[in-house]
DNA sequence: CGGCCGATCCACT
DNA sequence: GTGGATCGGCCGA
């Protein structure tokens, strides 16, 4: 079931980054469906966030679609070459977002195969946000477009992943945050086989 | 306008 | 573990 509206409107940003670790992450871009469970993500919590792209309340062209209303994709190019993917969540002009950092190939295996050159799907496919983006077929010119529609979605499929299982720790590649870099902002799903 | 740099990845040592 | 790739966005002049 596609996650709605209201599941992404929700206020607190670092408990929905949690709960979208064993969601399916879903795109359907060149006549293609791809997707993943989300195995890995990070909470980014707006203004008060000095990792966050919308620290102090900046809004620039690129930032902007962090203020959007939740439920928005916001991907930006990162060391020129990889698209980062990441959900807009809370209400409009409350700008925060989760990155989701990885994915255990589901659907469109094939395809992914084809888009990231390599042949083995293991761990390492797609457990980085460069890689994730790759495999889906993302790409930061589809910042801005809505994950209720048809293009890029998550589905619930009735995954519960067992606490144990759930590490968090700090974001990684926030060092210039200052105090808000030691945070335990970070979700990784160490699974050892996902049902 | 020029220059710096990043919520990374991969090949190589 | 280290360094190079590669370029849009951002900031300062």
């Amino acid at each position: 079931m596609k996650l709605d509206r209201s599941f992404y409107e929700r206020a607190d940003v670092v408990s929905l980054a949690r709960e979208l670790v064993g969601k399916e992450l879903c795109s359907f871009l060149d006549g293609q469906l791809t997707t993943g469970i989300i195995t890995e993500t990070e909470a980014y919590a707006g203004v008060t966030d000095q990792a966050s792209h919308a620290f102090g309340g900046k809004r620039t062209a690129r930032t902007e679609i962090m203020y959007a209303r939740g439920g928005t994709a916001y991907v930006y190019l990162c060391y020129g070459m990889h698209s980062l993917f990441n959900v807009v969540t809370n209400v409009k002009d409350v700008p925060h977002a989760v990155l989701i950092r990885a994915i255990h190939p589901r659907k469109g295996i094939l395809e992914m195969k084809k888009r990231t050159g390599k042949d083995q799907i293991n761990a390492t496919f797609a457990n980085g946000p460069g890689k994730v983006s790759k495999a889906l077929g993302i790409h930061f010119s589809h910042s801005g477009i809505d994950l209720l529609g048809k293009t890029i979605w998550i589905d619930d499929v009735g995954i519960k992943v067992p606490k144990a299982q759930l590490v968090e720790s700090p974001r990684i590649g926030v060092d210039y945050a200052g105090e808000d870099a030691k945070l335990h902002y970070r979700f990784l799903w160490n699974y050892q086989e996902i049902i």
